[in-house]
DNA sequence: AACTAAGCGAGACGGTACGTCCCGTCTTGAT
DNA sequence: ATCAAGACGGGACGTACCGTCTCGCTTAGTT
């Protein structure tokens, strides 16, 4: 089957999600109008339409593209790596937060992502997909230094991810409070270390 | 300052709520309209706006009253207490999940209220000192704990709470993943126990 | 049937009115109030319907106020006595013009006092009571002159008076041209001299 | 300069119009609502904003195609010209009269009309415009009569015109008094023949 | 002096319509 | 088949006033 027809011009793409993603960060996601990429774009709403069937699918497209594809480093040492990957990801939802709203503690464009994997099967699927991925890694990881006998040979390792890779999330959606290296550190440290009493 | 004027129909404020509710639970966030509302329950748009100066307005105040009384059991047992509480908040997350869409895996109710509080300045404030609120509670819990010995002396109550209560967020919002009674013995066991091997 | 309870604050009258009027001649007729009114005169909007049970009737109430007494005068010159009756006329036309809109050639107030009329019975037959009141004594300076000699004695006096005032409300509510003494000579001129050829 | 994008659809304007001018007869100017009108037309508001701007530009819209396109007949007898041609002007005038309001003497919607022309500066300079060049027609009439020698070769048309045009809409809405062929008759005799007595 | 009746300021209430915003779809003619 | 342009149906939002209502207080005349 040959292609036929106009093909489509890539540029368009880059354009309008470069535009886009400046109205985003600048008024937010409500402030992410169709209309007005189009207009800013020069380009036709139906060509925006032709690749991403919803606002809230350029909206994802957007965002997916700002975050920055963390890549995770295995140094042996279970407790750097760790920080560091947590770092790459706070980074990440600072970005976010610094998005419309002149920098509000919140971060209102996470939540709206959450509303739109949730108003769309296909980006609910997309997005759980992505985030599985990238745990992998992330358990992978923690899983070496398990075996490698850094951490104890019955931890549950999912929950230990998901204790601090939702601390952020918690911080940056719920309370407001920062998120940075420091929090960071004293979030491995409490999940490493444990907060019992030693006997 | 003398009460003046004629007072505010308190029966309005309680049908409205309810049917706010309903139309919230099941049909979502979107699903919610003011005018609908308005309409169902007998009230003028303007008695609302009186109420709440905004939809998301509305849709916290909604949320707010669906969420229990979150009580929180000291009763001893630092690992049980903090199972009851999680599953608590559990609850009211799962409640959540079902808000239209039928009951997609991830709470987009949650997400829209992340987002509200983000539009307004005045929700992000009411809802952070809310949950302030709540988890000074269960951070006492925990402080009497460390002092009574079953915690360590140097633990980070704030980090402690962050990955209990971050990681049902997070599953209930990025990942999916279920959250009830068992994952929040997992939970509580993860961080309490901590994950290095023993020297 | 003797007066009881507490009497009518006759200072009330006087403020709304006063308020009302600035604010119609700031604003014109929709800028007019009631609530605004209300407040700014420190008075009760229950106050304000006790006296005018709707807008329309108050606007009446002022527009009837800001219209001078039209005394009209009979000095034996038929064409003196009409150009200055008509001057008179056009003054108060020409102050309604100023109302709102930074003096626009149309009178929208006039315009919003016929239908003002039109949507109230009583209003309506005020208004044209009034107006029956004020030709009538023109009608009558009219007939004066018929009698001794100065006019035709078939003359139609109610066509004369329409032709003549009509033209005034014309050009003030539809082609916006200028109504003054200038104006009101020319339509006694025309009126009386007639047009047609001299055979 | 070409036309770019989808066109216009003309059958939209025709059913809006319909519909409106239906709504606006039965029920009087306050009786047309724009959302009414969009949902019996099964038009989208937008689209019925995207041609007027506004209620009163709609209106306005309404009315001018209600009156018919007077055409001034020139028979050669300037008093049965100007009868019929201000029989039609009443004729349209009468016909306002019965919008809403039960038919009440006064015609409500002429002075709705008014108001509009005062509150929207473009409605203004257009309405004036219109009136413009009808009453040019009429003028042109009367100023061929005069040079054929029928009419006083001094006379002024333009306030002999007023003076017709004028005791119409005075009669229709102000005083309410009938506006028919036999006053059309009685005017243009008060008018042509003149008032004062014979020398 | 107590009682009754109306007036009054304040402000909540039901209601109606307005004009706006933006979404996602469509129709057109040109590439 | 894609594109720019732009009209279209649809749905909700938040606003502005209207005219009515309920409060508690004030100001009289009546008993």
């Amino acid at each position: 089957m040959v292609s036929r027809g106009r093909p489509r011009d890539m540029q368009v793409d880059e354009r309008v999600l470069r535009i886009a993603a400046a109205l985003m960060l600048e008024r937010g996601y409500a402030g992410l109008s169709i209309d007005e990429v189009a207009e800013q774009a020069g380009a036709a709403k139906t060509t925006l339409y032709r690749r991403w069937p919803t606002k809230d699918h350029l909206a994802v497209a957007v965002v997916a593209r700002l975050q920055a594809d963390d890549e995770i480093a295995d140094t042996g040492d279970i407790r750097a790596d760790l920080v560091n990957y947590l770092e790459k990801i706070a980074a990440g939802l600072n970005r976010m937060r610094a998005a419309g709203h002149r920098q509000g503690p919140s971060a209102g464009t996470v939540g709206e992502l959450v509303a739109a994997a949730a108003r769309h099967e296909d980006i609910g699927r997309l997005t759980r997909e992505q985030y599985a991925e990238r745990n992998a890694l992330a358990l992978a990881l923690i899983e070496r230094a398990r075996v490698r006998g850094e951490l104890r040979a019955d931890l549950d390792a999912e929950a230990l991810f998901d204790q601090m890779a939702g601390a952020l999330y918690y911080r940056v959606m719920i309370t407001g409070a920062p998120v940075d290296r420091a929090y960071a550190e004293r979030l491995v440290s409490s999940a490493l270390e444990g907060n019992l009493t030693c006997h």
